[in-house]
This record gives structure tokens, C-alpha cells and sequence, in this order.
RNA sequence: CGGGGCGUGGCGCAGCUUGGUAGCGCGCUUGCUUUGGGAGCAAGAGGCCCCCGGUUCAAAUCCGGGCGCCCCGACCA
């Protein structure tokens, strides 16, 4: 290709809307624009990265059996609501109705219409197991777009279900998912993690995540350097260290003002560890009082699982509820669920007294009141990892895949069975399974991005060779440059000519810019040495080759230099 | 959905407090010069100042309403 004609907007300036380095650094390499809020158009040297990483997406789901097919992305409401999906989501769901009156949905995902399809064409065990997956367009009306193309309303998602006869097999489809889920990343280039993951509503019991570390996720993740335990914070569990209790015996204390663990520790001069934290919340109708130490957060996805949906009770209701204040509001004497982080099964603390202005000491939780235990809490950095006692470290990450076990969540309602050996009708076992293709590519900027700009991956740059040519007007270096240029196409190197009249900084600036892994300078200096300089763009490394063995020598570099150059 | 910020040539911004001529840098066009790190000189083009309404002799500027975009939080199948 050669940059006089290829279409390829760049800026010199950070726009005014970005934050995330992906974003601005896709946007001033002219990858992408914003059409609107979370709607994204991507330019010609966008897209080429976008094929890139499908490519490699395609090349290893082929490689595990996988089947591409295609679905659509405008779909009957019907058989969203034979799943209760199309109650259960609510505003995040794109719905329309076609002229006839029908309501439609535009597709946020495709367990309802792949299990239709299964529904009607699997009939037999000797049809199991099937993998099929597409790359296609999602919709899904997110209450809050951000940071580029890591948080979109329509982007595309390379998404595989997995069909079988039992569990067992279901379990192999999930090994050999990760198993390409690996290949698939490493291939890129990109840091990546496994961990542990709540299935949440996409149902099932088994789920994991694929997680690129990097300050612009929106997850967090908790990692243990020893034996390798990786979960999501949102189900992630620790050992919170142990504090030396006071002895049990509840007494009233006066605490005035003092209504924040800061203030209470404070005034009473105890450790935040020795108070417990008390939190109305309502869940449905229903006042439920959630308790976590005070020195600890509680984790509201943990608390999600138990309770349902609810929100922080207003200030009326817990006046109402607990006849106090927020702040001193407690377990002892409420007649209400209540549900205690399990930290708090060991310790004597000292809690609200339901009595503005008052706390209780000397609470022994489960013994002073009625509660259920449960991990409510969120897990912080240097606790104890739950399965060998080294100390947790907590990261940011990208979500770039996700895959889950679902068991019979879809097949039941949708009535996707087979018949066994036995002629019994059976429903199918399903796993699905994800990755967010622009999330990929954005999370490669974000991880090796520098202050020059883009440094891409080999495998998912838009081209393999960036070749500047310093002077076009000069006939020579033109020369040199063309041969060059058809050489390394001829050996199927992706080259990008440079061959603008622009001045040679633009050039140079530009190069940095889009990143590709090798950087050929063709100027009068290769006239006057019969050399070419080439550079690595990470790390910036220097190389000279020899005129005529150029193009074999730029090849070797790059095929040397793995999917990490 | 709660909180905050912003909306002025293509991009980045100033002007708004204190109403009266729309400005800067980059980019763009033409010519000449230049050519290994975002060139120089000269001459140009380009703006319903987000929209609607109000106040006023007069509104980018003040007031009301709306829309859009960004950030923090909630949500994220």
C-alpha cells in the first residue's frame, strides 16, 4: 500500500474527548472516529487490525473443531421471552417493532438464536458434539459508553457455543476453548489472565474470564504470585488477617457525633478491625442489614448473589427500620434479614446501638444476634490468598474474553434436546464463549503503547514494514525505494510506502504513530552508503542492511522477532 | 439513573465574569523556496459561536428550556 493514497486521518494533537490511551492514540492514528456516543466507524488502517486479530480468531477456533456460521442481528422478540431474558434485561436490550406490529430485539448477544437452531436440527446423540461461533455485531444500549472502543453499544464479538451430550463433554468443549483462548493471545502478543468469574445472568456455574491487564479496565482482578489463584474481585475470597478481640460482653457506649468508622476508631481509640460496619439496603420490597468489619468494604456482586437486586435503603427508611441515625444503625434488636461477612463469625466488636448517638461494644456476632455468614466482603491488596496464604495483589484488566459453562439454561426452555442411546430425550449440555476483537486490538495499544505513539504486536499490526521514503521528488531514492518496496511485497510482506511529499518529520512522526513493528528509511544517506537503516519500533533498536539483501534481511528480523516484536 | 465538566472554522483552544468588530495555534488552498525529525516566506479560503425561546436598541456573552459529548459513581447477560 502506499500512504499517497491510503486514507489514514492522523493528528498531531490529543483529542479533546479522550482519556484512555487506546482511545486517543486509535484516534490520532487514524484507526477510528466516534459517530456518536459508544458508535465507532473504523477507518482503513482500523479495520486491518480488526481483520488481523479475527484472523488469528478464526485460524484457532477452526483449529478446536469449531464451525463459523452467521446469525442475524435482528431478532424476533419471541424467543427472548422463552428464556425470560426479555423481561429479565431491561433498558440494555435495543428493542423495535417491524411494520407488522412484531416486537423485535436487536441482538446484545446469541445463546436464544443459536439454541433455536439447535432446537430444530440436533435430534440425535450421534449429533454431539458441535462447536459453531461467528463474528458479529452486538448491540446493547450501555447506560454508559466510555473509554473508545473498550465500552461500545454496537461492536463485534466473536461468540462459540459449545453443544453436548453430558457434562463430561461439556468440560472437554471448556478445556479446549481455553486451550485456544491461550493460543489466541499469545499469538497477539498481549499480557493476558485467566481467572475465576461470576456467570452472573449468563447462568451456568463455571465461568472464567480472560483479562489484559491495564489501568483503562474497568475489572479488577486478584492474583496470588504463589500458587496462581486469578479471580475477579467480584467473587475473588482472602483471609483478612486476624486482630486480638476485647472479651465479649455487649454495654452501651456514648459515641455523640461520631458516626463514620474513621470517627468511632478514633474517639474510642480502637482499630476500624474492632468496629463493625452495619448497611441497610432493600432488596425487593425487603430491608436487609449487610454487616462487613470495619476495616473492609462490602463487595455488592457478593452480596447481589444472595439477595438479589437492591440499593442503599433512603434515609427515612432506615430511620424507619432502626429507629436511629445512619451511622448508628447495628444487628442487635432488628428483626430483619441480616446477612454478616464471615469475618466477623470469630470477633467481638462494637457496633451501632439502633440509638442515635450510641454504639454497643462487646458484640459477638452470631451469639449477641441472629445472622447468616456469608463472604460479602471485597478482598484488598496483601490479604491472605484463600489457598496458600501468600499475599494478594490486585489489578486492573480489560475484559478481552470470557467463557462459561451454561449447562441446560438455554436448551431447557427452548426445548433443544436429543435422543440418547437409549432413545431418551435429553436436554442439550451448551457452553458459550467470547471475545471482544477491538477490545483485543485496544488492550495491545494500552499495554505497549509509548510516548511516541502505537506500538503494535506483529500479528495484529496494520502493516509489517513501515518504509519511508525522505525524498520522493528524487529520482534515485525513488528507485531504490519501489525496488525495495515490490521486493518485500513479493516475499508477502505487508509494506506501506511512504511515498507523500511531505516533509521528512512528518513522515517519521507518523511512523511512531501507527506503530508497525519495522521502520525502513530510504533517504539520500542509502544512496550515498548503499545501506538501509532499519528500525524496530519497539525499543527503537537500530539495524543496517546491505542494499541488495535488504528485503531477506528485513524479512529474517521480523520473523525472528515472534509475535512479541 | 445520581454527581461533575464541556459545546466557538477540520483539530486543539481563547473570548463569556463586565453585552456592541469573532480571535490564536495547528491543519487546508495557491505560488516560490526547502527536503533525514511535525519546514520558511507570501497570498488566501473557511464560522446558523449546539438548538429553541426570552431579556435588550444590541446576545457567542445574560435568563429559561432542550439536545449532544466527556469524566466519576451505579449498571454491564
Amino acid at each position: 500500500m502506499r500512504a499517497s493514497k491510503l486514507f489514514f486521518p492522523t493528528l498531531k494533537e490529543d483529542p479533546a474527548e479522550a482519556e484512555a490511551i487506546s482511545h486517543k492514540l486509535m484516534i490520532r492514528a487514524g484507526l477510528v472516529r466516534q459517530l456518536a456516543a459508544g458508535l465507532y466507524i473504523y477507518l482503513p488502517l482500523g479495520l486491518r487490525v480488526i481483520n488481523k486479530v479475527n484472523k488469528i480468531i478464526r485460524e484457532e477456533m477452526d483449529a478446536i473443531g469449531a464451525q463459523e456460521l452467521s446469525m442475524p442481528v435482528l431478532q424476533p422478540a419471541e424467543i427472548w421471552r422463552q428464556t425470560g431474558r426479555y423481561d429479565e434485561i431491561g433498558e440494555e436490550m435495543f428493542r423495535l417493532k417491524d411494520r407488522g406490529g412484531r416486537d423485535m430485539v436487536l441482538g446484545m448477544t446469541h445463546e436464544e438464536i443459536i439454541t433455536w437452531l439447535a432446537a430444530r436440527e440436533i435430534r440425535s446423540y450421534r449429533d454431539l458434539p458441535q462447536v459453531w461461533y461467528q463474528i458479529q455485531t452486538k448491540l446493547r444500549d450501555e447506560a454508559r459508553p466510555k473509554s473508545g472502543v473498550l465500552r461500545t453499544r454496537e461492536f463485534m464479538m466473536k461468540d462459540s457455543y459449545s453443544f453436548d451430550a453430558d457434562e463430561e463433554g461439556l468440560a472437554e468443549n471448556y478445556q479446549l476453548h481455553i486451550k485456544a483462548y491461550n493460543r489466541i493471545f499469545k499469538r497477539m502478543g498481549i499480557d493476558f489472565y485467566m481467572v475465576e468469574s461470576d456467570p452472573g445472568m449468563m447462568g451456568g456455574a463455571t465461568a472464567h474470564e480472560f483479562m489484559a491487564p491495564s489501568a483503562a479496565g474497568e475489572d479488577e482482578v486478584a492474583l496470588c504470585p504463589a500458587c496462581g489463584y486469578a479471580a475477579n474481585l467480584e467473587l475473588a475470597g482472602s483471609e483478612p488477617h486476624q486482630p486480638a478481640y476485647p472479651p465479649r460482653g455487649p454495654m452501651e457506649i456514648e459515641t455523640s457525633d461520631a458516626r463514620t468508622i474513621e470517627q468511632v476508631s478514633g474517639l474510642l481509640d480502637i482499630s476500624p478491625a474492632l468496629l463493625m460496619k452495619s448497611f441497610l439496603v432493600i432488596a425487593g420490597k425487603e430491608p436487609v442489614l449487610a454487616m462487613v468489619r470495619g476495616d473492609q468494604e462490602i463487595q455488592e456482586s457478593k452480596l447481589a448473589r444472595l439477595i438479589g437486586d437492591h440499593r442503599p435503603a433512603t434515609p427515612e427508611e432506615i430511620k424507619k427500620t432502626t429507629g436511629a441515625e445512619a451511622g448508628f444503625i447495628g444487628p442487635i434488636g432488628l428483626e430483619i434479614r441480616k446477612i454478616a461477612d464471615e469475618t466477623l463469625k470469630a470477633g467481638v466488636f462494637t457496633a451501632g446501638a439502633n440509638k442515635s448517638g450510641y454504639h454497643i461494644g462487646g458484640v459477638a456476632p452470631g451469639q449477641d444476634f441472629e445472622t447468616e455468614f456469608s463472604d460479602i466482603r471485597r478482598v484488598k491488596e496483601g490479604e491472605k490468598c484463600p489457598h496458600c496464604n501468600a499475599s494478594l495483589k490486585i489489578e486492573r484488566v480489560i475484559e478481552i474474553g470470557n467463557i462459561f459453562q451454561l449447562g441446560t439454561k438455554y436448551s431447557a426452555p427452548l426445548g433443544a434436546t436429543y435422543l440418547d442411546e437409549r432413545g431418551n430425550e435429553q436436554p442439550i449440555i451448551m457452553g458459550s464463549y467470547g471475545i471482544g476483537p477491538a477490545r483485543v486490538a485496544a488492550a495491545a495499544v494500552e499495554q505497549l503503547a509509548d510516548e511516541k505513539g502505537i506500538v503494535w504486536p506483529a500479528a495484529i499490526a496494520p502493516f509489517a514494514v513501515h518504509l519511508a521514503l525522505v525524498q520522493p521528488a528524487d529520482s534515485g531514492q525513488t528507485a531504490l525505494a519501489e525496488k525495495l518496496y515490490a521486493e518485500l511485497m513479493s516475499m508477502g510482506v505487508e509494506t506501506l510506502l511512504d511515498d507523500r511529499a511531505v516533509s521528512p518529520g512528518v513522515k517519521f512522526a507518523d511512523a511512531e504513530l501507527l506503530g508497525c513493528p519495522v521502520r525502513v528509511t530510504i533517504g539520500k544517506r542509502t544512496l550515498a552508503s548503499s545501506s538501509v537503516e532499519v528500525q524496530l519500533r519497539r525499543g527503537r533498536e537500530e539495524h543496517s542492511f546491505e542494499l541488495g539483501a535488504a528485503a531477506s534481511a528485513i524479512a529474517e528480523l521480523l520473523e525472528n522477532r515472534g509475535p512479541d516484536a
